[in-house]
DNA sequence: AAACCTAACAATGTCGAGAAAATGAAACTC
DNA sequence: GAGTTTCATTTTCTCGACATTGTTAGGTTT
């Protein structure tokens, strides 16, 4: 059972789940998120199901749970469509899981143990790595930054001891990682994201819970706002793919 | 269209949505919450088909919603059983929900307009009398005075202008409630309930955020210590009905 | 007693048919 | 000509039967 990894909630072992459900579930999460499929687009099962090689059945089981995710949009009798990416939206998404993640870390930092230190200090040594390739190579942002990034988040919070918690901040995660992923970065290079990064992960093995707190806030602040500049050259997409 | 209104997640019509699927998901989500079925219970399609009078396929996909949801358990190819009930899940999930809802009661005091205003009072009147209801009569806890429970902390927090703080607190908020429903409540009459929300009520009208969130988190950490006494006598209950 | 095999059972997935609803086009009315 | 109604087409949703796969328990063998 290979585990591929995909974006982060490492609950399922996405794309090759035990049942076909799962597997189609993780698969169109993962195209989803990584906007394979355009917010909008309209899914239907006739044309998943040769896409996907899996039927109609697991295929609509799939798409309930990530319409209950919020990735996708169920219409009453009107089939389902890749959840549509507002601007509004990214912005109340960021304000939900800045509360959460606040509060995962402010625990964490109680805590966490050597072994959960050490993970922080793995995860911010690949962080910085990829924060420098990304500076110097300008432009696309490549799957391996998102994994470090996720990776960073991820640990910071890991040892906050709530199932839940971690849970909620999971599902937000993802759903920020599309809206990051659609947009078109291109202030990145105006951001420090080596130094902001390496200050958060510092803060935190220092067990400064309101100074990691408060910079993980501005962390999360400043990319909304560079994603909202960025939003002003291309428009929101709404296509319908035939 | 009747909104036949169960639990308080306002998001579906219940129990008479659109499609069967729907349906399905909204009915099963008021048993499973009000205990109707026992957490631990196996949900075989089979039996469920009889009793809803609804066919494999909506039912399925209703299952993963609800396990997506976290009150059904959906174990590889071993079908579906009502999530457990575990002390220390309770005590995570409150966790949770007092991070959440804290902050939409401080939005919600900060953003509240007259109308606001006007909800938390209508819903703390109700919320007064049931109270009062509930401590004349002890003993079994009407459905009545659940839904006045929950009117009210949804007025409290309903101004907070974050819809994706409201679903997560509407998802806990559920979740909780189950458990309360479950337990047997013996203690209820040492507390005063009626004094615990109209101080809320108070401090809310009052645009006092901090004391507000204050109480929320006392009230809350009170009703999980009265769950967490009361389960000294009954045991967990994790049954397997034929 | 432990390991293995086998048979019964349960869950999952496929398929095709049919009902209900939505969409779009044509005809009709004003 | 604008707006509405009617009708046909398409799509979605649902059902039931069946095939496949996985799980479990009991019995056999070593």
């Amino acid at each position: 059972m290979k585990t591929e990894r995909y974006a982060e909630t490492g609950e399922q072992d996405v794309a090759d789940g035990a049942t076909l459900a799962d597997a189609a579930y993780g698969r169109l999460r993962r195209d989803i998120i990584t906007s394979v499929r355009a917010p909008g687009e309209r899914l239907r099962i006739e044309k998943l199901k040769s896409i996907y090689q899996i039927g109609p059945t697991p295929l609509r089981e799939a798409m309930q749970k990530l319409a209950q995710d919020g990735l996708v949009v169920s219409e009453g009798n009107r089939g389902f469509t890749v959840a549509p990416l507002d601007p509004a939206e990214f912005k109340d998404l960021n304000l939900a899981r800045t509360v959460i993640e606040k509060e995962a870390l402010r625990l964490s930092i109680e805590q966490g143990d050597d072994a959960w230190e050490a993970r922080v200090v793995a995860a911010g040594y690949i962080m910085a790595k990829e924060d420098a390739a990304l500076m110097k190579a300008q432009g696309h942002v490549p799957d391996s930054w998102e994994r470090a990034n996720s990776g960073l988040h991820l640990a910071l919070v890991s040892a906050c001891g709530s199932a839940w918690l971690l849970k909620l901040r999971g599902g937000l995660h993802d759903l920020c990682e599309r809206y990051r992923r659609a947009s078109v970065y291109q202030k990145i290079g105006a951001r420090d994201l080596t130094a902001e990064h390496a200050a958060i992960v510092d803060a935190t093995l220092a067990r400064n819970a309101d100074l990691a707190c408060r910079l993980i806030e501005e962390h999360f602040a400043l990319t909304a706002s560079a994603l909202a500049a960025s939003r002003e050259n291309a428009g929101t997409v709404e296509r319908d793919k035939k």
